[in-house]
DNA sequence: AAATAAATTTAGATAAGTCTAAAAATAGGT
DNA sequence: ACCTATTTTTAGACTTATCTAAATTTATTT
């Protein structure tokens, strides 16, 4: 079994595979883990001698099967509990993070397996990211930030990039939830706002909100 | 906020003070610790320093009140979750510890509080020890061990003493479970078994059994 | 009360994960 | 291609929790 820090460097990794395909930087690592870049090189060297990531020297990392594998696992009890954070225990989506970053780590498939059955096989967590199956699979939804849409065009919000506290809270306090739409009615070119329309009432937003806001068109 | 060690000694203490009031000794620790008297002594000049217990050189501990309000809080965790994984995930009572002693670290007190709502303030764990409140409280049963009852007595079992899967899957197989019946027949005083009945079914038990078993008369 | 046994503590070592500061390698600009 | 800036790695140190082995204290026995 791994600990909770490797973990945690499996699934910094992971997500950053996404950004940086060539290899994940120690730099870009350090950053995302809050960490110092010589605490990233000598984790990494050790992750590198359990066979859960490919590193050279100089040259980034990238996870192996192994290692993608585990930390799909950890990303899928990450956002299990989530969901069962917000179902269940009537938490709000902006409180779950940080107790989720806890439970991710409790080692025991059967506890996973049972979760995923007594939550009815949910397939997206709160935040609207998708929860991987038992076997790692999960949708990687076509959605683009509502930053992408034109003047008149409109989307179904589906996601959230940044889920902090208060970028959540925010959504909240103007009504802004997933599976709501969202319909472009104007857009500001010199500071990138726009006005949307979301049930029925018009609301000016910034470019950062528009950019951390995913939507399915369609 | 304190470590899982630090709390798994708190916890270790706690239930070693009902046997040993005068104080907890080094070596008592360190066996139900599983570790060594050195590695005790450490650990207790650490907890002593934050003040969570109450230690002079070679006299034992104690916990302080901080440190029994600790302790108990990880106790009412560990059991809160034994009582949702049994009730709500559908393991059986020989499989629950060890997961236990896993989430019973997590820290978040509103998870607590919600599991503890959600759960429905549920009174006794699957292996019948008492679940403490948020204030800490919580009932010591005038419960006693089945061993200890003379021919012809009878008693309703609500606890055990020993909760390794081992023994919980022997009452399995006997159908010995909490809330049962179950009335002394005989004792054989050479070796401390004794023939009881439950369900209206007649069972040789050894004393290794009978004094693992609690039961309350009434 | 002295001698021995048992329990406890101390001293020094180890492993994991982190840090700072310095050295080495790579990348960029001219 | 060279010089400089940036990135990355190395070296050495620190903390937490543990260990072994030795020293010390307490308890027991005669």
């Amino acid at each position: 079994m791994f600990s909770f820090s490797e973990e945690n460097y499996l699934k910094a990794i992971f997500h950053l595979e996404r950004k940086y395909q060539a290899g994940v930087s120690t730099n870009a690592l350090a950053e995302e883990m809050d960490t110092k870049a010589s605490s990233v090189t000598d984790m990494i060297k050790k992750l590198s001698e359990k066979e859960l990531v490919i590193y050279k020297k100089y040259q980034g990392v990238k996870l192996s099967e192994l290692g993608k594998k585990t930390a799909i696992e950890v990303i899928r009890k990450h956002r299990l509990w989530e969901y069962f954070l917000v179902e269940k225990l009537n938490f709000n989506w902006d409180e779950v993070h940080d107790i989720a970053e806890q439970l991710e780590h409790i080692k025991s498939e059967k506890l996973t397996q049972e979760l995923d059955k007594f939550l009815g096989f949910p397939k997206r967590d709160p935040h609207g990211d998708p929860i991987p199956d038992a076997e790692g699979n999960f949708s990687v939804a076509n959605k683009m930030l509502l930053s992408e849409l034109g003047k008149a065009e409109k989307g179904i919000c589906v996601g959230v990039k940044d889920s902090s506290s208060e970028f959540l809270r925010f959504l909240d306090k103007n009504n802004i939830s997933l599976g709501k739409e969202i319909k472009v009615l104007e857009k500001e070119s010199f500071d990138g706002s726009m006005l949307i329309l979301i049930e029925e009432r018009e609301l000016r937003i910034s470019q950062l909100i528009s950019n951390n806001l995913y939507i399915k068109i369609q």
